[in-house]
DNA sequence: GCCACATATAAACGAACCGTTCCGTTATGA
DNA sequence: TCATAACGGAACGGTTCGTTTATATGTGGC
């Protein structure tokens, strides 16, 4: 918040040579998450992220060409807060420990804004949409399916379910964000967590 | 798609009182349809609506004030080609068929195309936010409960659980369809359906 | 029959954002 | 030394936004 990082109004922050300037990509990523948690995806512009910044909109859409691109990397940068890999040691536990530091996550970093939002974006670019599914999704189940793995080492869940549960988690946490009911329910929470890994589905009702 | 419809350009169509035009109030609606069909969300604008339906842009704001209540409206007038309620016997075969119900529904009209405008407007304002949680889920849910509050009658699920199964549900639908994966994919549908269906989650370990 | 009122379209408004281009400056790296 | 590349500033033409003004049209109360 203060002058150095988001409005060097008296200083210029010129070119360091015939390579990226750190200071200028952490100032945008810095500029781009604030306006994001502030004003939200509809608020969001490269104008202002370049005014907050002091960033010329050209350097902006050399390192960036899409709002995707930055919205991914603004994520990526904030991702350190949230590093949750629980071994309660049964799958029930697992999920609650994790879905608990991932709203927590959600809630108290411009994270959830920022996932939001190229969420939104994605709906609207074929290119945003791409980076959503092929390379911000795949990344961010990764944890997420050691921990139905194990399960499935220790016998809680079938081996070959492990993606279609993970899909069904997954699934609940985005209708959860995407419709802005993250609060701290212990009760919901709980009550999903028990479902999923309690699911068997018997193979013989097939 | 006739002259009549979409551009009437030589016919002028005037007030016809103090009261809503009917013809204009379908002008616009199948022209925002078509428009988001065509172009998607990012290409969607109020005035290429009003210019599609030879209506006034003031006309649009009077009756839609959001691009939310927009949706909403469009969906509304589709939902009519999507009817499924399946009583198959079992609640796999139920979900099964209204699953693959629902993703044709959503493929082959403009109903995805809809419901993926709405959903991304709703990340970027409260009032489409509160419209998509409050007025349009609810409403799209209500088919939905009645296949569990069957089975739960039947015997297969605890009837505790509807609620938590059906956003497991629900939540697979939307990150299926918001990363464009509604193909025909008899065997991911098969494999939630006997997962959603066997769901029993016994208390004990609580 | 007359008139207040609500509706409809057209045209234009100022503001904002888009993505791009040109420019002058600065520093690297060959 | 010097081509190269990154930087910020300014401006471009185009588009959308939501609103306002003006005018025509038809309803419903009197």
């Amino acid at each position: 918040m203060s002058e150095d990082d988001e409005a060097p109004r008296g200083r210029r922050r010129g070119s360091i040579g015939a390579r990226r300037n750190p200071e200028t990509e952490a100032a945008v990523l810095m500029a781009a998450q604030a306006l994001l948690a502030e004003k939200g995806y509809a608020g969001f512009s490269i104008d202002e992220v370049a005014r907050r910044a002091g960033a010329g909109k050209p350097t902006i859409y050399r390192w960036w060409p899409t709002k995707a691109d930055l919205f991914v990397a603004v994520y990526e940068q904030d991702k350190a807060a949230f590093v949750a890999d629980p071994h309660a040691g049964d799958l029930k536990s697992d999920l609650i420990a994790y879905t608990r530091a991932l709203w927590t996550f959600w809630r108290d970093s411009p994270a959830g804004c920022t996932f939001r939002a190229l969420v939104a974006e994605a709906q609207g670019s074929k290119a945003a949409l791409a980076a959503l599914r092929d390379k911000f999704l795949p990344e961010r189940v990764r944890t997420l399916r050691n921990i139905f793995a194990r399960a499935a080492v220790r016998g809680e869940i079938d081996a070959a379910d492990v993606e279609a549960l993970l899909e069904l988690y997954v699934g609940f946490n985005w209708l959860r964000m995407l419709t802005d009911r993250i609060a701290d329910d212990k009760a919901a929470v709980d009550r999903m967590a028990r479902l999923i890994a309690g699911a068997r589905g018997d193979r013989k009702a097939g």
